[in-house]
DNA sequence: TAAGAAACTTAGAAGTTAATGAGATATGAT
DNA sequence: ATCATATCTCATTAACTTCTAAGTTTCTTA
């Protein structure tokens, strides 16, 4: 049996925290969103997010340091790719959970803009 | 079509990095995985996360405020359940990914340490 | 080899999140 | 009512992340 560090610094929990944090922000969750479809050069990414050649390489590297990235370089470009497929479906199913929890919070605005009918 | 907002400010993008952002904290991983087995109360929660009642009752707000816990009070108790199963889905996936990340890097390690034998 | 383009790095300021400790509130038992 | 237990909230401080701007490296082509 594993001894059992305390949960904050043991380092199962560590990292999978780390893997979600490292997704937490909207720049690198395009990112992946845009990988999903296929590999892509920096300059395309930092075109289609809008962001400048520093912040694209800032948010690249933390993705590519967590381990979910390969990069391939083709003269002065680099192209970036998914590793694993799983992280399609990982933001998949994160958007059906966040589907649902949309629709329950519309549901409750809903309810407290009309009360239910009686039934 | 949608007016497309800076990657950064959109809020589409800003709430599915909210997600992943909540749950990149080793404690409310942790939290997650114990209710993936059903209902808790705070109290055993506390207990097995070894944490303290600020402590546990702050990380388990942030679960709740981003809409995927329920709760039901049961005298001075407190039970906390999962709102939605995909949640268990996507700690699943992450899992998975993480396992094939380190596996690359088991597999990165060894070939430092000894090189590879000729075909 | 000089100029230009693409990507990366670094450093510091600004902003955000987490840990801690003290205190508030709610429930049930005496 | 008083007390004990369970849970939650708030304020402060410490730790971390993000943004911005400047500068570096790498590669290609004139």
């Amino acid at each position: 049996m594993r001894g059992h560090a305390h949960v904050r610094s043991d380092p199962v929990y560590v990292a999978k925290a780390q893997l979600f944090r490292v997704l937490g922000h909207p720049v690198r969750v395009r990112i992946l969103e845009l990988l999903v479809d296929g590999e892509r050069s920096v300059g395309d990414l930092q075109v289609r997010l809008d962001l400048d050649s520093s912040g694209t390489s800032q948010h690249l590297a933390a993705l590519r340091q967590l381990g979910i990235l390969e990069s391939r370089r083709e003269g002065t470009s680099t192209y970036y790719r998914l590793k694993d497929p799983r992280v399609s479906q990982l933001l998949a199913v994160a958007k059906q959970i966040l589907a649902s929890v949309l629709s329950d919070s519309q549901a409750l605005l809903g309810d407290l803009t009309q009360p239910p009918a009686a039934p």
